[in-house]
DNA sequence: ATCCCAATTTAGATAAATCTAAATATTTAT
DNA sequence: ATAAATATTTAGATTTATCTAAATTGGGAT
């Protein structure tokens, strides 16, 4: 049984790798869990003795099969909670994070499989991300354009759809790479341009265009 | 602001003092929250330098008006989570208590606030229980007979309706005197006798005769 | 090829909630 | 009134998640 804490880290693991495909680094961790990095490399053993990351030394954290159900478990139970939350009590999107960070902790599979029946099983959270379902298994994850998220959705850059050396300079100049997390806070209705913000501290407009070429995964 | 555990030692404290009246011992907390006495003194003091009870070594603890308005705010919220259990999800009442109790230190009043209106401001929980507002205040805790509770419900006993020896003695002979908790289990339909079970270890069945004269506080 | 710097790990401490065992205070029964 | 029984507290450890500071590792730049 993992404990709140590790159910968090597990989650940061989770989707700072992009849903388990890469490794995750020691300070990227540290980052995402406003912790010192030596917190980190205590918890990450902890983790790896109990069999959801594969772990060695300097190398990073990768997820487990096993670690992957578990996360995506709290992941489910997160948008569940979201989709109550604005459905049912009326939340706005940006309101909800920091109570489902909350709820997704609560410990009933009974809760969740009513909450689910509830809510109408509901695919997709109000930010458009999709609902695992009680093995874990979720529509697949496909490489997205940028541009088909929602506001308020995030995801990790995995590739480019436009490979030119002009498109990758202007990725480069803003700060965007192959493993950025990109969140969409707001879509200009106007043009389509988006404000997004990248690896948690900069804010930036992208035009249209340069969404559409940017391929995400979530 | 109180601890999770915190929470949890404030509200036996309320519960077994039969809502503040009454001081607490540490035995009664230890069994109470199945830990030792030894934890239940290092406890007392961290509520005590909080200010939310009164403690004098070798004296148990008194709630203090601040620790009772916490106390209360996390009551009305397991009584709402109740409430949502059992007429939104479909869960009986002998299934909501663990879940309530996981869901009543979520920390939101935003979420309190929207809950309550969706469930329709409700006044009692499944079992009957009084539901606090937001000031923590709530319907006079009246002393009732004993056969007014629900199946579920439990109370202090704070007073008896019949005097007589005969009445006393086999009140003791049950083990119950003023102080002691019972909580309703079941009500035999055929004759109004009660099912209770006291101060948490022993089972018996009393008919409805000396329900009717066991006088009660929540 | 090696030196250096950034990333990472180790070492040693701290705070919270718990435990067991021992000491002390209070209550009860004679 | 005093001894025995019971209740409570203290002392000293343990576990979990964290910290800071110091030591170590590994990869990139020269």
């Amino acid at each position: 049984m993992l404990t709140f804490i590790e159910e968090n880290y597990l989650k940061a693991v989770y989707h700072l790798s992009g849903g388990g495909a890469a490794s995750v680094t020691t300070n990227m961790l540290a980052e995402e869990m406003k912790t010192s990095p030596a917190s980190v490399s205590d918890m990450v053993k902890k983790l790896a003795a109990k069999k959801v990351v594969d772990y060695q030394k300097y190398q990073g954290v990768k997820i487990t099969e096993e670690g992957k159900t578990k996360a995506l478990g709290v992941i489910r139970k997160h948008r569940l909670w979201e989709v109550f939350l604005v459905d049912k009590l009326g939340f706005k999107w940006d309101e909800v994070h920091d109570v489902a960070e909350q709820l997704e902790h609560i410990k009933s599979p009974l809760l969740i499989q009513r909450l689910d029946e509830f809510l109408g099983f509901p695919k997709n959270d109000p930010h458009g991300d999709p609902i695992p379902d009680e093995n874990g298994k979720f529509t697949e994850k496909k490489k997205l354009p940028l541009n088909d998220l929602n506001e308020g959705s995030a995801g990790i850059v995995v590739a480019v759809d436009d490979s030119s050396i002009a498109f990758l300079k202007h990725l480069d100049k803003m700060g965007i790479s192959i493993g950025t997390k990109i969140q969409v806070i707001e879509i200009i209705e106007f043009d389509q341009s988006m404000d997004i913000q990248i690896d948690k501290n900069k804010n930036l407009t992208i035009s249209k265009t340069v969404a559409e070429n940017i391929l995400i995964s979530q």
